[in-house]
Order: structure tokens, then C-alpha cells, then sequence
DNA sequence: TCTTATTTATGGTCCAACAATTGACTTGTC
DNA sequence: GACAAGTCAATTGTTGGACCATAAATAAGA
């Protein structure tokens, strides 16, 4: 740039042409990435065995700390299970709902995530699932509902945290009627995060415990009568309304606001 | 069992009372959730610098080895980062919507999931995404609508691959204007999946091309006129037609049905 | 036949050393 | 004084080797 004489420099600015910085992988990340190819791609079927450390280390020329961390990346995604022991190794498993549910949480938590946006996510997400359910409800379904609502009943008069903590179970059991994998996965992530969020305050009063039952009731019946559009808007309709208490308790408690500019997060 | 005289069975069975079997943590995966837990709860704001490997060696009694397995573990669930060089270190870090996206990818492959489950997510998610758009879509959000509905509609003549990837911004840049992390992630995940599934086939016909510019002409116009309403129904319709031309041409393709019980899967 | 001990291939853990990286610091040059 | 090049130091990246813990199959014993 100062000496016309020199060479180094206008060569080093062609080879710059277009290259941006250059990202070194480690090693471990380039045994995960190709090992979940492998997976993936192959007919590595759910149980299937990787080979051991000791063979990978030899076949790749990695060492086996570099190994192991790959296996552990794997394994934080939930595509492998490790097992000590002979005839132990590293299997092939596929990812679970929870480890979905997990990475979804971190997702919100770290995004500060606002209670409105999680029940605009839920307003979207579970009048489509009861609608679901209601078509496709097993026998099993509806009796498991109805378990879950016998205790819901029992608890709402004796037992806080059960009753909380069988409202959850509720949730998922429609969701579960629904025979939707993934959408019961994300509409119970979400759920979930919104009576994580309840349970702070000082929510849940007899006036409430009380409006839900009937709530529960009147979805329960709807789910039973097969009839997908009764369902679906009786939980649009419910949903609605736990968002409006929430709200309007979170206002009561602490000043909070929950309307579209609201601060509120999980 | 056998021998009454034996003194070990009685007090075995005695201390086995509800005890089922007992798992063994691996130290990478405990101090793993430790720091998790330890970032997520105290205001380890992003960017916050974790203590260097050594020090946590120091301070857990852990091995080095059993340290970096226990970071690669957050690395993967995007919590953390991780730069080498003087100044370098662990810094915490918020998980991306496309590491999310990933790991909903990685739980549908898993538990294929199937065309029609897809179809029915994104019949939830999208028709509130686009409500969402119409009612706070900033001036930016508009433009950038408009110049992908320009390449699109370049693309659609010229280009089939340019057309294929400018649709998935579409629908990212409408996910993008309902200003909602959570949905936008849910949606653009969907979304993703179908089209790569569209890929594989000779799906994008010229008159399927044409359709699909038209309905986002259509859509673009309510979410420009901020009408909530218009846009849901507008995009309920176009997903709906979108997964009836998708199953036939599927049908026709590979006798593969997309019925309730379709077999299809990404 | 049933229980018990042994075997052994596997993952789990630790230690010690060196290589590679990278930003700050220092020096040199004009 | 400004800019370039070289040096330094703390940190992650990687390796090799050793030993421990686990657990299923097998063999030995009662």
C-alpha cells in the first residue's frame, strides 16, 4: 500500500478476493458433524451400535479426548446413548419430546420470551390440537383424560401443587390425543412455560381453580363428542381467558403490564 | 429366598425397599447441568465470561478431560461459546433460532414424522404468524416482503432453484414480521422441513409457480393493509391448497397417500 | 438347578505435556 | 507521531498413556 516495489502486497490482495475470515473447526466438531451425517443419512436405525472410542480413534487418527467430546456432542443432542460395560458403546437413540421441550425452554429463557408471545404461540398451537384430538381420540384418550380430571376435581379443593401440577398432565394428555408427535411436543413446551410462569404468583384462586374445572369440562365434552370444531373453539375461548386472569394478576401483583409492548417473561 | 438362615437376604431386602435402580452420573454431565443451572438462573448476561478450563479444574477437582466434555455438552445446547488465544475463554451465550430449528429437525427425522402432521402444524402455526405480520409489520418488514416477492416472481420464470430458496425467505420474512421469536422459530422450522420434502420431487410446476405468486400477491396485500383477519384466512387457504397439491402430486408421483393414515415422511 | 465368582471388553477418569491461537504489548522504522 | 512487524503470555486445542469402574457373558461351585 506504501511501496510500489513491493510484492507481497498486491498478491496478498488478490488471494483476499472474497475471502472472508477463515473459521478452523476442531476436530471434535468435525467427527459429531460427520458422525451425525452417518446417522442420518444411512440406515442407522434406533439401537444400532457406533463403533467403540478405541475403534474410532484408530480409524479417524483422533485421540480419544477429541473423540469422546464429539460423542458427547451427540449425545447433548440426544442422537446417541452411551453404555459402560461390556457389550456396552455408543448407540444410536432417537431425540425425546423432553430433550425437544428442553432446547425449546433455553430457546425462550435466554430470548426473555414475553408472556404475550408465549399465548399468541399457544393460541395458535392448542385450538388445533383439541381439534385433533376430538377426531382422533382412542378409547385410551378419553379415559386418561377423564382419570386426570377426576384428580384435577380432588386436588382443586385439597392440594395446590397437585392441582397445578395436574393441570400439566392435562395439557399433555390431549396433546397426546392428538397424535401429532410434534405438534404435542411443541404445545406442551410452551404450556409448560406458561404454568411455570403461573406458579410464582399467587395465581391460582378458588374463583379460578374453579373456572378451569368447567372449562375442563366442557372441552372434555366436546373431545368426546368427536367434534372438532366445538373443541377447537372452546380452548380458543379458554385459552383467551387464562391469558385475560394472568394478565390482569400479574397487573394486580407487581405492575406489570401484559398488553403488546408488555415486559412480562419467563 | 431360599434359606432363612441366611442373614445377608433379610437385610438386603430390607434396604431395597423402594430402591430402584441406581444411576450413576458421569461428572461431565453434573457439572454440566451445575454452570447450567448456575447461567441461567443469576445474571450471567450474554457475553459473561465462565471461568477458564484450568480454573474449573481447580475449583470442581475434575480433570481437565471431563471439564471439556462438560462445556462441549453447553456448547451443543448454545449456551456457551468458546475462543482460544490469550483473552479467549467460555462466554455465555443465547441459543439461535437455527439451533432450535436443528434440533426440531433432528426429533421430526427421529420419530418421522409424517408430511400430513407437518401440514397440520403449519396449518396452526401459519395463519396466526400472518394475523400477527398484518397487525405490526414495520415499514422494513414491508420492504423486505416486496423485494423477495420481486425476486420470486423473477426467479419463477428463470431460475426453479432461486425460486425454491426465495420462497423459504418468504415465509421466514413474514414469520420475522409477527415480531415473535418463539413463533418465528416454530413457523420457519415447519415450514423448512415441508419444503425440503417439496424438493425432492418435481413438485414446482408452472402453474403451481403461478399459484403460489398469486397468493403471496394476495397475502402481501392484507398484511400490507394491516388486516389481521384477511391475512390468516388468506394464508389458511394457501397452506391448505399447498398440502392438497403436495399429497397429489405425491400420490401420483409414488402411489404415496397423505391421507390420515399416510405413510410419508420427511 | 441355582448361586457365585471370574473374566474381559467397554466407557469413565485422570495426569502431564505440547501445539495452536490470539490479543496485548513492545520494538523498530520512517 | 504513526505505522508496521515482531514478541509475549494466557488460553483453548490436541495428544498419549495409564488406570479405574461397569456390566454382561461365562465358568466354577454348591
Amino acid at each position: 500500500m506504501t511501496n510500489d516495489l513491493s510484492l507481497k502486497t498486491p498478491i496478498a490482495e488478490t488471494m483476499l478476493e472474497g475471502l472472508g475470515r477463515i473459521k478452523v473447526p476442531k476436530s471434535s466438531d468435525v467427527l459429531a458433524e460427520r458422525l451425525k451425517k452417518e446417522i442420518l443419512s444411512d440406515g442407522y436405525n434406533p439401537g444400532a451400535a457406533l463403533p467403540t472410542e478405541r475403534e474410532l480413534v484408530t480409524t479417524t487418527g483422533l485421540s480419544r479426548g477429541s473423540v469422546r467430546e464429539a460423542l458427547r456432542i451427540l449425545e447433548a443432542q440426544g442422537l446417541v446413548n452411551t453404555r459402560a460395560g461390556r457389550y456396552g458403546g455408543t448407540t444410536v437413540s432417537e431425540p425425546t419430546a423432553d430433550q425437544l421441550t428442553n432446547h425449546v425452554n433455553l430457546f425462550a429463557k435466554g430470548r426473555s420470551v414475553s408472556l404475550s408471545a408465549l399465548v399468541e404461540v399457544r393460541l395458535a398451537l392448542e385450538p388445533m390440537v383439541a381439534a385433533l384430538a376430538a377426531k382422533r381420540r382412542t378409547e385410551e384418550d378419553l379415559s386418561n383424560l377423564r382419570a386426570i380430571a377426576e384428580r384435577i376435581d380432588w386436588a382443586a379443593d385439597n392440594d395446590l401443587a397437585a392441582f397445578l401440577e395436574e393441570n400439566v398432565r392435562w395439557h399433555d394428555a390431549i396433546a397426546a390425543a392428538s397424535h401429532n408427535d410434534l405438534l404435542r411436543a411443541f404445545a406442551t413446551s410452551v404450556s409448560g412455560m406458561m404454568f411455570e410462569a403461573s406458579q410464582i404468583k399467587e395465581f391460582a384462586s378458588p374463583e379460578v381453580r374453579q373456572r378451569v374445572r368447567h372449562a375442563h369440562a366442557r372441552i372434555l365434552e366436546a373431545i368426546e363428542a368427536g367434534d372438532a370444531e366445538l373443541a377447537r373453539s372452546r380452548v380458543e375461548r379458554d385459552v383467551q381467558a387464562y391469558a385475560t386472569i394472568l394478565a390482569s394478576t400479574l397487573a394486580a401483583a407487581a405492575g406489570v403490564t401484559l398488553a403488546d409492548d408488555g415486559q412480562a417473561s419467563v
